[in-house]
DNA sequence: AAGTTTGTCAACCGCTCCACG
DNA sequence: TCGTGGAGCGGTTGACAAACT
């Protein structure tokens, strides 16, 4: 055991390959074959270690290597295939579950668990042939990982996201949505009458604070189920990936720019008839928000079903933002449900 | 046009596993 | 059984290109 010397050789060239050692080595694996990487370079006329001609052989000059752009179909193999080989932490963590319950129970019987970790890669890379696991890896941390996010699913879990950072950076781009798309957009993709700027701007306005209000709620919620775990109760911890955050209130207000004053909205005069009748409209289209990221429409909540959702005021014929009802319909203010 | 930041991916590093003497 | 070398793995780095300011 122990690491090989192989690349600890003095003046082997390292770094990016050149179109002549490619055909050098191309060449001589046509002529005879691989067989030792060790002592491949040499006989080959190559100043390079056998590990890099191995690595440069399988990722990159192997005749039935595929390379370029992943297909849908391919993409999916991955993430499926990610999600049943790729969670080696499942296995640590069943581990540690057994071990707590063993030390629970005073038990002294020895566990024998198999933890089977390793081999994500390669083995991901044999359901798609002409794929490397390195080529594979790297998209996987480049797209993939990205775009599971941005669509809520967590890539480690595989699991919809309900933690504060997903639902914070989902406020985020709420307000970046509506801060980059015109008014007369909002109206006119959701076939949503248009008499003046005004009531354009008081639809948006509400419908921005209906959709942040939604979020906020889940957060709220996503706070209550990690408090309840934590031992602290001023400061809520939770993990994201690989990066541990700690949040407080008064971070998460900050990042909400929502305080109580402006929790407690006023009922917005809108007119009925903008909201009659209340049917879900079709989902919304790329074209139609051009700046929000494509992967994350189908996940994105639809803004006229949200207000279509929303609590309507009969007396007002506006929609009643300062309250929310609990699970025995009590009505909670906002004040209520934050402290 | 120039400088800076960000994204991509080939290549490397350090480790473990396995076969073999 | 132990030591050694070869092979293969996942994680990380850094050069380069593209995008942005």
């Amino acid at each position: 055991m122990g690491r090989s010397p192989c690349c600890d050789e003095v003046g082997l060239k390292k770094g990016p390959w050149t179109p002549e050692e490619d055909k050098k080595l191309v060449e001589h694996i046509q002529q005879h074959g691989h067989g030792s990487w060790r002592s491949l370079p040499k006989k080959a006329g190559l100043n390079r270690c056998g590990k890099s001609c191995r690595l440069r052989w399988t990722n990159y000059l192997r005749p039935d290597i595929k390379r370029g752009h992943f297909s849908t179909d391919e993409e999916k193999m991955i993430i499926q295939l990610h999600s049943v080989l790729g969670n080696k932490y499942i296995y640590i963590y069943i581990f540690m579950i057994l071990l707590l319950i063993n030390i629970y129970n005073n038990n002294n019987n020895i566990i024998i668990i198999i933890i089977i970790v390793g081999c994500r890669w390669s083995m991901i890379s044999k359901g798609l042939p002409g794929r490397t696991d390195n080529e594979i890896k790297n998209y996987w941390n480049t797209h993939l990982k990205k775009k599971l996010l941005l669509m809520g699913i967590d890539p480690v879990t595989h699991r919809q996201r309900t933690d504060l950072d997903f639902i914070l950076n989902h406020l985020t781009n709420i307000d970046h949505l509506f801060a980059n798309n015109p008014i007369g957009n909002l109206a006119t993709i959701n076939n949503i009458p248009c008499n003046n700027n005004n009531t354009l701007r008081l639809l948006q306005a509400d419908a921005l604070h209906l959709v942040r209000l939604q979020l906020l709620q889940s957060l709220i919620q996503a706070m209550a189920t990690t408090t309840t775990t934590m031992m602290s109760t001023t400061t809520t911890t939770h993990c994201s990936g690989d990066n541990p955050r700690s949040y407080n209130s008064s971070d998460i207000i900050d990042r909400l720019d929502i305080s109580q004053a402006k929790l407690s909205l006023p009922n917005l005069s809108l007119d009925q008839d903008y909201f009659s009748p209340i049917t879900p409209p079709p989902p919304l289209s790329d074209s139609n928000f051009p700046n929000f990221p494509n992967c994350i429409n189908d996940q994105e909540p639809n803004i006229v079903s949200t207000l279509a959702r929303a609590d309507h005021d009969d007396s007002t014929g506006g929609i009643n933002l300062g309250e929310y009802a609990d699970d025995d319909q009590n009505m909670l203010s906002w004040k209520d449900i934050l402290e």
